[in-house]
DNA sequence: AAAAGAGACAACCGCGAGTGT
DNA sequence: GACACTCGCGGTTGTCTCTTT
């Protein structure tokens, strides 16, 4: 049994306070992501360094794009999904700007309301049966819906970090009824 | 105007993978 | 190979805000 990392001292929880914002911003701004562990330590922290990371990540990176997602992004998201299920880091990785905490939330309390009502069940993206076929925008076809396009995490089954773009190519071809049009990975 | 409910988002938790010793 | 440790991910929960009654 493994301790938790951040029951070994004593750290705060919760929200963050804008002083802690502003610490954790500049030490990283003058040293650099380096080991999280002894991040907050470093930068005079009570957090642990699990929470300094997600609070870098996930709110204070420079490069984050705050705000409503265009359609566009929906879109790519809706696509990626298809394809990589459950994977957020992945599909944000596809998404310059978003993190995986954020298109997580948004999958959970947009997308999967969006699809429904367009009558497409969002965990397997197959068109449910009860809505007919005109009623949905995209270009998944009725008979197709038996298409299961939920790949398994494990690594054995399919690789997909090292190169998710084949992998698009791969299981584009092998669902026809998914219009997946990918375009290529963000330069980070 | 106040209370209740719903929605959105931030943050935490537990687990598995990767890496060093 | 076994173990200890850190990192990163996905699921879940907590809390704040907005809307409805």
């Amino acid at each position: 049994m493994r301790k938790a990392v951040c029951d070994k001292q004593k750290t705060i929880k919760g929200a963050w306070t804008k002083q802690e914002d502003q610490r954790l911003i500049n030490y990283i701004q003058a040293h650099g992501e380096g080991s999280w562990r002894s991040i907050p330590q470093a930068a005079g922290l009570l957090r642990c360094g699990k929470s300094c990371r997600l609070r870098w990540i996930n709110y204070l990176r420079p490069d984050l794009k705050r705000g409503n997602f265009t359609e566009d992004e929906e879109d790519l998201m809706i696509k990626l999904h298809a394809l990589l299920g459950n994977r957020w880091s992945l599909i944000a990785g596809r998404l310059p700007g978003r993190t995986d905490n954020e298109v997580k939330n948004h999958w959970n309390s947009h997308m999967k309301k969006k699809l429904q009502s367009l009558g497409i069940d969002p965990n397997n993206h197959r068109l449910n049966h009860a809505r007919p076929c005109q009623h949905h925008k995209g270009s998944a076809t009725c008979h197709g819906s038996h298409n299961n396009v939920h790949l398994h995490r494990n690594k054995e089954e399919v690789q997909v970090d090292s190169d998710v773009s084949s992998k698009i190519e791969k299981v584009g071809c092998s669902l026809p009824d998914l219009n997946i049009g990918i375009p290529p990975l963000h330069a980070p």
